[in-house]
DNA sequence: CTTGACTCCGACGTTACGTCAGGGCTTAGC
DNA sequence: GCTAAGCCCTGACGTAACGTCGGAGTCAAG
């Protein structure tokens, strides 16, 4: 056992090794991310191999995409759901790379026109592109995003709901949100009888597609009412007005 | 003319008609991307039909991955080279698009991993599928991002280029690399004889791809010192030492 | 003891907004 | 005419993952 002290190396020579920025080590640093294997008397960081093996497992998994914040979490436990994380993250990567795709096909459609010589149908063309687009990741929201504890469950859900099912429930929910809208529009009492049917049409909703799972429920709770889980460029289908009444609702009724 | 005065609406009601928000339609208002029609007394901004127009061709833009700077140049111009930022977008798109694919091969095979039982080889895994991928963009930078002016010429470039003058480019590029950092590490001096001949290298392939263009060469030293015209995930394949070698190379030769 | 290279840290900038707070404006009903 | 609800304004701060800058401390060589 001669290996007792490995070879400590500075921040600026561990960095160079590892490819990436002081900068970015210091942030790790400070987030708990990665700690140096030790400081000197002046407060110098010093990193070993044990740091430089970590570092490489946290820029594989910031190279899927994971967050910083989601690495920390995913290194962190003792008996991290990596498989799962890996599968949710993988469904992640496919939304974007379709956004990407549909991106792409604007911009084909959008040459065609503009090689047409139609400059006026050109902006047409992109809209319609967008809208085809825009509606398919109406219902995608839902099965999105679920965040740490209830990974496992949310991802055996998946694999026991059948796809008929999830058919009906998007149906379902598209016609309890217009349902929704259109109360707001006539100004429904929240209060109101009609407001609590609708409530409990929407509780069964949840209901269903969380098959009386408390924990995943909690969370599509929390999702509901926490916006920072949301991707940046998700949009709810329903209106603020909406989204108001049908908890005021809930707030109200039985 | 009866159609004088068409009917202005107030933010709230034309941003839930466009689909935006009214705190993105007071920043498009701030960068002078979207104005509204006019203003009440009291600073009310009133929105008609011209400015609905204008929001959809940003919201397209947009939706195919420009900036608002971006769009902003494009919409703004009276002949905005619109087919050249498209193509041009185009590559992007696919570029970022195969970013996300090596992501999920990366995924899969680490599912693979896991599947297989070897948690060991997991992270080494998936550092070879990052390391795949990176050395395949290392070159890609080169004609990535050009800003505004020269784009039609640059454009011009990428057809009248053979891929042979390319892909002798890269190699000589990569080894004209090699040869800098290991001068470099040789500590040798940027005003010596050596560092010279460095320099002149360097000048005759930045000459060679920009083929005498004196506008796409300044556009290529502009992206060069300015690195925020760079994509965030960028890194470029030399150190800064080498950077800075080269840099004062070209300032002390001839 | 100086010089240059290295290190630390806080503060600010990046993108495209969301959120909040503190204040004016408008309008319907009384 | 007054008031309350609802609309509108603005500025300030937060977001993710760093990059850049600047001021100050540290270290090794000459």
């Amino acid at each position: 056992m001669v290996t007792g002290a490995a070879k400590l190396r500075r921040i600026t020579e561990f960095a160079r090794d590892a490819g990436v920025t002081v900068r970015a080590l210091h942030l790790y640093d400070r987030l708990g991310l990665l700690k140096p294997a030790a400081l000197t008397e002046s407060g110098y960081r010093l990193y070993g191999e044990p740091e430089l093996a970590r570092l490489e497992q946290i820029l594989a998994l910031r190279f899927v995409g994971f967050t910083l914040e989601q690495i920390k979490e995913l290194l962190g436990g003792s008996t991290p759901p990596l498989a799962t994380a890996l599968r949710m993250q993988r469904e992640v990567i496919v939304r974007r790379k379709r956004r990407l795709e549909s991106a792409l096909a604007a911009i084909d459609e959008a040459a065609r026109a503009l090689d047409a010589g139609e400059p006026a149908d050109l902006w047409a063309t992109l809209r319609d592109v967008i809208e085809v687009f825009e509606v398919q990741n109406d219902w995608e929201w839902t099965k999105q995003y679920y965040s740490g504890e209830a990974l496992e469950r949310v991802e055996e859900l998946q694999r026991t709901t059948p796809a008929s099912v999830v058919e009906q429930g998007q149906r379902d929910w598209t016609v309890l949100i217009a349902d929704v809208e259109e109360a707001v529009v006539r100004a429904v009492d929240p209060s109101s009888d009609e407001a609590r049917t609708l409530a409990n049409r929407w509780r069964a909703l949840v209901g269903q597609f969380t098959q009386g799972d408390a924990e995943v429920s909690r969370g599509l709770n929390r999702l509901w009412n926490d916006s920072t889980h949301w991707p940046a460029d998700f949009k709810r289908p329903w209106s603020d007005a909406a989204d108001a009444f049908i908890k005021a609702a809930m707030n109200c009724g039985t």
